[in-house]
DNA sequence: CTGTTCGCTCACCTCAGGGTAACCACCCAC
DNA sequence: GTGGGTGGTTACCCTGAGGTGAGCGAACAG
């Protein structure tokens, strides 16, 4: 992403809202942080189905990226075939209190419009 | 930026949260924002001197976007040398404010790194 | 013997967001 | 007349996030 700053460079974060964006700053995170709000428990295949239009490449960088930044839990059984959960960690679940005043601005905005 | 969906199609939108992050998925949008929750009514060279880094072809561009989406104010006044003012909208100052939790959230992980 | 499920990985390519730099008109101070 | 400050615009270039499609290695169904 251009977008937003992933080096993770020990500078800037002028304020703790960019320091955020660089975790959620991915083009499915949220809805990703999302799906495992609503069940905290989900498959790899699960979460693609949930999130239409996400290739299994970019879900399971995402997801690594997630697990990374102590977002998500991943955990992998030894089964074949093959079985991994994710679920949000303490972290994850407060940063998805905290996406919630936000996702309340949004919903209103599409309302308006 | 590749990261979120610019294009502004009716589709998806599947919660709040993504209709808020095409709003504020600008590399600096979030910066703009916090430097004009601090103080309502910053100029331009203000605004480029506030945010180190941002150069003013990016500046005005999301500048502009930001007022398209009703997000900020933009006063000109007709003057010599020119002025120009920009303030936050109600619906501005409301995205503020949801994005404050979200902020909180970052400063503590940023003191817990 | 073919197909399907599962959770990925690898190689390649596209494209737009953002960076770089020059330039504009206007006025003032030196 | 030249330099600085005002708030931009225009042109071009570049990087990297994300999309595409293929394959993999076991097991189980038909």
């Amino acid at each position: 992403m251009a977008t937003l700053n992933r080096p993770k460079a020990p500078d800037r974060h002028v304020c703790g809202i960019d320091t955020a964006m660089e975790v959620i700053g991915g083009k499915w995170k949220v809805l990703i942080l999302w799906a495992l709000h609503e069940q905290p428990h989900r498959r790899f295949g699960e979460l693609r189905r949930l999130i239409p239009g996400i290739t299994e490449k970019v879900l399971a960088s995402h997801l690594r990226e997630l697990e990374a930044d102590g977002i998500v839990d991943r955990v992998s059984y030894d089964e074949v075939p093959p079985r991994v959960e994710y679920a949000l960690t303490k972290a994850g679940i407060r940063l998805n209190e905290a996406l919630e005043p936000l996702a309340a601005w949004g919903r209103e905005r599409q309302e308006a419009s």
